[in-house]
Formats: C-alpha cells, sequence, structure tokens
RNA sequence: GGGCUCGUAGCUCAGUGGUAGAGCGCCGCCUUCGCGAGGCGGAGGCCUCGGGUUCAAAUCCCGACGAGUCCA
C-alpha cells in the first residue's frame, strides 16, 4: 500500500481550484492552482523572488513571527512559549530539532496529554547535517526557528485534520501577498523519528516555505505501508505536524540575496566593518550573490555554480572563489554565533564528548573563520548583539557565557600551537607530509587539513589535500556498530506492581500474593523491594512462604512490572512475606536524598548550566556527574561540601508528590528532568528542600536524616562533566575511618604522628634520591677498583689482556665491570651466580665481538644474552669454572685467528 | 557512546629491545666597570602507575589513571 489516495480526500484543495499534476520533470505528485506543468520545487525550477517578492511587505523576524502566532491564535490555537534547544526530555536527541520534537514522545505516543490543542509555537531548531552548506548556499542555517500549528487528534475526539490545514497554510500565504496561483502543494511522503505519513511541501517561488505533515503511521515489522524501506502501520492517534521557516518567510518577504542578509542586518555590519571587507558588499557583488543563491537552490555542485557564475559575470573562476569565498565566511559566522548564544544560552556545556562536542564544534569552526578573516573583534561581541536584537531570554547569563568561550579560546589556541610545532616536527624529520600524516593531525590532533596545508607551504613543503581525504576520515569512524541490549520479554501480560515503596519509603515488611515466575523472576501483586532504577541500586532481602525463607538478591522493573530475582529460583505460589534489609535501604535513600542536596548546591552557588549527566548510588557511597565549564579549585569543593551540609543540618522536609506532567513542566520547568524523563500522564514529584526534581526514588523525611555528607574525590570524566564521589551517614563515617587508617598505618611505618607525614615523606623520598645517587657513584668507583685487580690477574693470548673470572656482583656491576675493562683494552668475560640464575658480561674491544663471546658461553653454560660489540650482557643456568671459562674464550679466539 | 594520539629533566620534545638524551630554562666559573651575548662546567629523571613477555623493557603486550582530538 502507498500513501498516493491519502492526499485524495482533501476536499479543500478541489474547491479552490487546485488540480493535481504530475511534474513532467520528476515525476512527483503536485497540486496548483495554475496550469504549471513542472512542480517548481528544486531542480525542476529556480528562485523567482529574489529582488521579486511576492509578498505584499517586506517583514524583520519578530514581525513574521508574530504575525504568524497571532494568525492561529485567532484561529483557536493556544500560543505555547518556545522549548530549550538543548533536548534534555529526549534520550535519543542532543538538540531540538523540529517543533515536533517538544511533544515526542510521551505526548505523539498518546501517553502525555499535549499543553494544549490545538497549539502554536516558534521553536528555534539546531540541524548541524548540513554544516558544511551554512553560508554557501544562501539558505543554509545551523539555527533556524520553525513556526508551527499542531493538532493531536484521538479516536472519536478530533481536532482538525488535513483539509484544515491545508486551508489554514493557503490563508496565512494569502494575507501575505501571495495568490493561490503561486503556491504548489508538492507530495512528498515524511518519515521520521519512527513515524510517518503523508506531507504537502508548501512551494512558493521555488522555495520550500512550509511542511505540512500528517503523521498516522508508526513503525511496524509487519505493518502494510512501506516508506523509504521501512515498514509502518496505522496509528490510532493522528497529528498535524507542520513546519514554517521563519528565516525563509522573512528572506521571501525582503527579496534579498540570501537568508543571511534578510536576517542578520545589524551581525553582517558589524562583521563588515571590522574585517576590511566593505567593498564585498559592492552592488556587482550583490547580484552575484544572488546568483549564486539561485543557482545553488536548484542544487547545483560548487564547481558548477563557479563556472556558471564566471561566464555569466565575464570574471575568472579564480576571481569568483576570490569574492565568493569571503562572503561564505562571512555569512557562516553570522550564522555560528547565533546557534551558539542558544545553544550555550540553553545551558550546553562544551566538551569533547557528547552533546558538548557540538558546542566546540561550532566555537571551533567560528574561531578558525574569525582567524581567516582576521576580524579584531571578540566571539562573544557578536553573541551578544545577535543577543540584542533578538531580544530573546535565556537561563545562563552572559558572564557565563563569556567565560566559557574565553576558555573555549585558550584551549583551541593550544590545541593549533601544539599542532603546528608537530608539522613542523614533521616537515623536518620526513621533508614532506603524507595523506596518513594529515589525517592523523586532524583525527588525533584537531589540526584541520587547511592549516596543515598552509604551515607545510611557509615552510617550503608542497602539499595536497587529497581528493579523498574526508571519505577516508570517514573510513576510520564507521565501523562502530552497536551491541542490541538484552531485554527481558515476559511470555504473560501481568497487570502493573503496585508500589508500596512510593507511599512509604521505611515499610520494610509487606505480605503480597504472587502472580507468575518466569526466568527465575518472581512476580507479585505489590511490592516494597525497590527495582534497579534512576541510579538507585535495587533492594535485597528475603521472602517467607510456607514457613520457608528465600533470598531476594536483586531486582529489576519491566514496563512497571517487578521482578524479584530468587538466590535459588523456584516457582512460589500463594501469599507470600517479604522482608527489606533496612540497613541498605536507608544507606540508599540517604544517598539520593544527598544527591539532590548537592546538586542543588551545585546549581546554587555556579548557575543552571550545571546539569546532572549521570548519577549513582550505592551502599558505600554515591556518584554525581554534572557539567560544568571547568574544574574545581581545592577550595571550592570545600565550599561546596561546606554549604551542602549546611543544607543537611537545616534540616528541610522533604516531600513527594504526583502531578500532572504537563503542570508540573509549567511550574518547575525542564530542569525537573535531572534524572532523565519518566514516562506517563502524572509524574512523582521529589521536593528536597528548595530542589524539585522529577524522580521515583525513596527519599528520607527530611534532610537531616542524610546526618552529614563528606565528598571523596572530584574527578573531571570528560571536558565539561565532573564527577563528584560522596559517602553520607554511616558510609561517610566508613569512608573517613578508611582514610584514617591509611593516614594511621603510615605514620606507624615511618614512627612519626600522622600531622609530620608530609614532610617526613618528603625528607624520606628526598633521601631515598640521594642514596640512589650515592650509590651509583660508588658502584662506579667500586667497578673500578675491582676491575683494576681483575687487569693485573689477566691471562695472555697472543698479546692480547683475557680477563675471565667468576665474581659476586649484581647486573648494574657487572655491566660497568664489563665496560671499565673494554675501555682498558681488556677481552673477556665475567660470571656472577645470582638468585636461580648466572648473569653473564663480556666485553671485547677493537675488532673482537662481545655479542658473539657471549653466545659462545651461552653453548656451554646454557643460556643467551646480547648487547653491543663492546659490551654483551645476558643469564644462563649452569655456573661455569674460570678454567672452563677461560678455555671456551681461549678455543673462541683461536678459531677467529 | 565509539575511534585515534600522547604521558621521558622545571618547559618543549628526541629516543622502537641492550649504559636515559637534546634544546630552552636553572646554578657556578671565565670574559665585562656593569648588563647582555659568548665560552667552559654542573645540578636536575619511581621514563604516569600496576601486571605480563624476555637473559634484558622507557621501548613489545594487557589493564588502570591522566591529557588531547575526531566522529555519532
Amino acid at each position: 500500500m502507498t500513501l498516493e489516495k491519502e492526499y485524495l480526500d482533501i476536499t479543500f484543495l478541489k474547491e479552490n481550484g487546485f488540480m493535481r499534476r504530475r511534474c513532467v520533470k520528476c515525476g512527483k505528485n503536485f497540486w496548483t492552482a495554475d496550469d504549471r506543468e513542472i512542480c517548481g520545487d528544486p531542480p525542476c525550477g529556480g528562485y523567482t523572488f529574489i529582488n521579486n517578492s511576492p509578498f505584499k511587505k517586506s517583514f524583520e523576524l519578530d514581525e513574521m513571527r508574530e504575525f504568524y502566532l497571532k494568525f492561529f491564535e485567532e484561529r483557536a490555537h493556544t500560543r505555547i512559549e518556545r522549548y530549550p534547544v538543548v533536548a534534555r526530555w529526549r534520550d535519543d536527541i542532543y538538540l531540538t530539532i523540529a517543533s515536533i520534537a517538544d511533544f515526542q514522545p510521551f505526548v505523539t505516543a498518546g501517553i502525555a496529554p499535549p499543553p494544549a490543542n490545538p497549539l502554536t509555537i516558534s521553536q528555534p531548531c539546531i540541524r548541524l547535517d548540513d554544516l558544511d552548506s551554512v553560508g554557501i548556499t544562501g539558505r543554509h542555517l545551523t539555527l533556524f526557528e520553525m513556526m508551527a500549528h499542531h493538532a493531536f487528534n484521538f479516536p472519536g475526539k478530533e481536532i482538525y485534520w488535513k483539509n484544515e490545514t491545508v486551508a489554514y497554510c493557503t490563508e496565512l500565504l494569502e494575507k501575505l501577498g501571495i495568490r493561490k496561483e503561486e503556491i504548489v502543494y508538492k507530495e512528498e511522503p515524511w518519515a521520521g523519528g519512527g513515524n510517518a505519513g503523508p506531507c504537502l511541501e508548501a512551494i512558493v517561488s521555488g522555495l520550500e516555505l512550509a511542511t505540512l505533515v500528517f503523521m498516522n503511521l508508526q513503525l511496524d515489522d509487519r505493518g502494510d505501508i512501506e516508506i523509504k524501506g521501512e515498514r509502518y502501520r496505522k496509528m490510532d492517534n493522528y497529528i498535524v505536524d507542520t513546519g514554517y521557516g521563519l528565516e525563509r518567510f522573512v528572506w521571501m518577504s525582503k527579496g534579498s540575496p540570501t537568508v543571511y542578509d534578510a536576517i542578520f542586518g545589524k551581525v553582517l555590519d558589524k562583521i563588515f566593518d571590522s574585517s576590511g571587507l566593505n567593498y564585498l558588499r559592492g552592488k556587482d557583488l550583490r547580484s552575484i550573490v544572488a546568483e549564486t543563491s539561485k543557482l545553488a537552490g536548484i542544487g547545483h555542485s560548487r564547481d558548477k555554480i563557479l563556472s556558471e557564475i564566471s561566464k555569466k559575470f565575464e570574471i575568472s573562476v579564480e576571481e569568483v572563489k576570490k569574492l565568493i569565498e569571503p562572503m561564505a565566511k562571512i555569512y557562516s559566522l553570522a550564522d555560528h554565533t547565533r546557534c551558539l548564544l542558544f545553544m550555550l544560552g540553553d545551558g550546553l556545556v562544551p566538551s569533547n564528548a557528547g552533546a558538548g562536542y557540538l558546542a566546540r564544534l561550532i566555537v571551533r569552526r567560528s574561531f578558525r573563520i574569525m582567524e581567516e578573516l582576521q576580524l579584531n573583534l571578540g566571539l562573544y561581541d557578536l553573541l551578544d548583539l545577535h543577543k540584542k536584537i533578538l531580544g530573546f531570554k535565556f537561563e545562563i547569563p552572559m558572564e557565563t557565557i563569556q567565560e566559557i568561550l574565553e576558555l573555549e579560546k585558550d584551549r583551541f589556541k593550544t590545541t593549533i600551537s601544539k599542532g603546528l610545532k608537530m608539522i613542523e616536527r614533521t616537515i623536518e624529520k620526513k621533508k614532506r607530509i603524507e595523506k596518513g600524516d594529515l589525517i592523523e593531525f586532524y583525527d588525533s590532533h584537531g589540526i584541520p587539513a587547511e592549516i596543515a596545508l598552509r604551515m607545510a607551504e611557509e615552510k617550503g613543503v608542497s602539499v595536497e589535500i587529497p581528493t579523498d581525504f574526508y571519505s577516508e576520515l570517514a573510513k576510520k569512524h564507521s565501523k562502530a556498530v552497536k551491541e542490541e541490549k538484552r531485554e527481558i520479554k515476559l511470555s504473560k501480560d501481568y497487570p502493573k506492581t503496585k508500589k508500596l515503596y512510593y507511599d512509604n519509603p521505611k515499610l520494610f515488611e509487606f505480605f503480597a500474593k504472587v502472580i507468575g515466575f518466569e526466568n527465575g523472576f518472581l512476580i507479585l501483586d505489590r511490592t516494597a523491594f525497590y527495582p534497579e532504577s534512576g541510579g538507585q541500586d535495587s533492594d535485597s532481602g528475603y521472602i517467607v512462604a510456607n514457613g520457608e525463607k528465600f533470598k531476594v538478591v536483586s531486582v529489576i522493573e519491566v514496563d512497571g512490572i517487578v521482578l524479584h530475582k530468587l538466590e535459588s529460583p523456584i516457582a512460589l505460589e500463594g501469599e507470600i512475606k517479604g522482608y527489606i534489609d533496612p540497613e541498605k535501604r536507608l544507606r540508599h535513600m540517604r544517598h539520593h536524598s544527598a544527591t539532590h542536596v548537592l546538586l542543588y548546591t551545585l546549581q546554587k552557588l555556579y548557575g543552571k548550566h550545571i546539569w546532572q549527566a549521570g548519577a549513582k548510588k550505592e551502599f558505600e557511597k554515591a556518584r554525581l556527574d554534572v557539567t560544568h565549564y571547568r574544574k574545581f579549585s581545592d577550595e571550592e569543593v570545600r565550599e561546596i561540601e561546606r554549604l551542602a551540609n549546611k543544607e543537611v543540618f537545616a534540616n528541610k522536609p522533604i516531600k513527594w508528590f504526583w502531578m500532572d506532567r504537563i503542570d508540573a513542566e509549567k511550574k518547575f520547568g525542564f530542569r525537573l528532568y535531572q534524572g532523565g524523563v519518566p514516562p506517563g500522564k502524572d509524574i512523582r514529584i521529589v521536593q528536597v528542600g528548595d530542589d524539585v526534581q522529577a524522580c521515583g526514588g525513596t527519599h528520607c523525611a527530611n534532610t537531616g536524616e542524610i546526618g552529614v555528607i563528606k565528598i571523596l574525590s572530584v574527578d573531571s570524566i570528560q571536558d565539561g562533566v565532573i564527577r563528584f564521589e560522596f559517602a553520607v551517614a554511616e558510609s561517610a563515617i566508613e569512608a573517613i575511618e578508611k582514610m584514617e587508617s591509611l593516614l594511621k598505618e603510615s605514620s606507624k611505618i615511618l614512627r612519626v604522628e600522622p600531622q609530620m607525614l608530609p614532610k617526613t615523606v618528603e625528607r624520606f623520598f628526598e633521601e631515598w634520591k640521594e642514596q640512589k645517587k650515592e650509590i651509583e657513584r660508588l658502584k662506579e668507583r667500586m667497578a673500578e677498583i675491582t676491575g683494576e685487580n681483575l687487569l693485573r690477574n689477566a691471562e695472555d693470548f697472543n698479546g692480547l689482556k683475557v680477563v675471565v673470572e667468576i665474581v659476586s656482583a649484581d647486573m648494574a656491576e657487572l655491566q660497568k665491570l664489563g665496560d671499565y675493562l673494554a675501555k682498558k683494552r681488556a677481552l673477556g668475560c665475567l660470571m656472577a651466580p645470582g638468585e636461580g640464575k648466572v648473569m653473564v658480561v663480556a666485553f671485547a674491544f677493537g675488532n673482537y665481538d662481545a655479542r658473539e663471546i657471549i653466545k659462545e658461553v651461552g653453548k656451554y653454560a646454557k643460556g643467551s644474552g646480547g648487547g653491543r660489540k663492546e659490551l654483551a650482557q645476558g643469564a644462563m643456568e649452569k655456573l661455569l669454572s674460570r678454567d672452563e671459562l677461560a678455555s671456551i674464550i681461549f678455543s673462541y679466539l683461536s678459531r677467529k685467528g
């Protein structure tokens, strides 16, 4: 089955003179009220709006946004505030990529109700997929606002569907001055994020202004509809998912050469002013840029665009490049800085891994462009300017953003200067740079090929970036295959387990009924056993059935059903009584509440960019990973510890309650989801003092029960993520005792008071180093003395001094001895019995080779060795006598001649 | 989350199995009225840590810790 007929019941189109046509160029279906034969969507048509806007008037961003939202408000939609560009409520994407992403997965799946229905929103979205096209094509942006209206329809309760959606779109465009004959609705099946459905693209003057998606399918292997190679089936609910490109509307309303000229006016002014490139804003160049946008809009390659421009304006390709490339850089910078403002403003912390890397990527690209343009202003200045123009509010204060950018700049500088040195060394060593070097410079050391190139040229080494550079790079990264998580599948449907610990976390005994037994897991109708979740370890304890005791070793949860793993799996039946290990549970509870306190303290001290990046609560200690842009000093850690404990000593109440998801989000914001997003319409809220989070864990009744928080260690686990390990109450005492005994043990060994340890250890270390050197000197001296003696007893072989002896010495002494004898132009071999083996050193001079001598001795004494010509060392199994050794060497010498 | 690179003197780094090195910096002497430069000499190393292979490991293998970087 296909989606073909899904478009036929849109009666609005037919009633308003739209007819379905098949594009003679691309063969796709589209609807038009005109008599055109081609769809007009690139590559079937080009932009016709540049310097020729079909709009009645021109709009700025805020005017257009307001116009749109008001239009839908007047048509019974509720206006919703934008969501952050960092998609904290999603675990499958880092950034908000579309307005519908705000409502996935729970609203679209029908689990949670939408915040309003129908609704309208202008959602800033970030897409980095086409990063390389930004600035060049005239239309690509890393951040754009997706204006949208959404309607969530459920069986028996329809808000509106296809007809109304197309009618709204048509009316909106007409209100802006666009005649309906100018609108093309192109059919294009849409799929993404596990959903799919028919879709109409609204195209005006060759530019796609809006996408109207009718989401009514979901991924299903057994589904009967195939789209882009995947199978889907119909959903019960169906959703109107529209996306109107705010920036494109403004662009078209102005008819400017590029979208950047339309929306970044003042920022571009500033960049031009400080780059000395103002001449690029002349009339001639503007028409060249406009032509570039048009050509890029049709989908031409970069080379093709350059040659076309060169032909049309009668200037060389080189000349075209010289004009267009700096323009592209300026446009990109204007775009990147706006994207950064949203990323950092919404609390993303730059990092070398994870979501933060996306911020660093944009930061570094921006720095590079600024360097290439030789701008005399800071990155922060541009972000600040964007902020003033936009008038948006951000969670993170500009001072923090400025600090982050300063740190990033330092880091970038270090990376580049280290890289340059490395390139210099490579050139010095190899006198050239190969493809493999370029790849390693970039992939392992962050030096872009262009910079390596420039550097090499300065050194007089010519290098070319191989054409397959980026594909080679991609190859290196393409092998990772993800392992599927093994999930426990239950054979039957069970009712969700009633969780007794939610109401009373100090319930340690309970009665329940056995309702199933699978794979060694016992399933009950209700339980007080806490399953491992939210970073809190599971409970243990035992279950008594028919007077027999069964140990519970671990507890997990699958789809709301709690599974109890028994030590000796036996299928129990009937009524049972459960006993929770109270010690373990209490420790988990205290660690969990303390985690909330610590996180709250950090946010209070440092700001909203501090976000939980992971947590674990165990028996002995707890762990909290948070995002922060620099390391904490020892003093800061002490301050954090002090303040966190203040919260403990204040003995503030801890409360938990259930709340409607949407209401909770409205009241507390997304910072609720520090520990992840729980499913369901209602979510459990835990309030620890002034901290509020969505949390399913067990908690103390008040902060006082935490007792005391002792921070054990603070490490950076990656750039931008700091890990705190801490212990609480009795586990804190244990941790302190442990440290104390380490101190006591150490001071006992050194026989000093613990407070004298640092001084004493330092003294010992210094003395140890001194003595090591002294021993070295003495061994040297001893070798000389022993060597002199041995020389006196040397045998003579045709005028050669031959020294053979069994001595007592270690390897280092033997070597020094051998070295001395070789220098004195003696030849021979020394043996010294050691632990389990016999150490041997051979020495020679002139044309004789010590390595040959030691091999020769090895034949008789069972061993091997090697080294330099003058000195060889090795080990043997057998200790020979002095005479045996001498005869081996003599016979070797006579063979040598 | 995955890949790659790197941990050696205070700093920047050589050293790919056989006696731990260079440049800069530091200290002393010579030279100078003094400084700088230059010359001569010297101090300064748990070669990140823990295992393994080997007669022998800074060097090869495994692991931990730390730093950097790219990709998703």
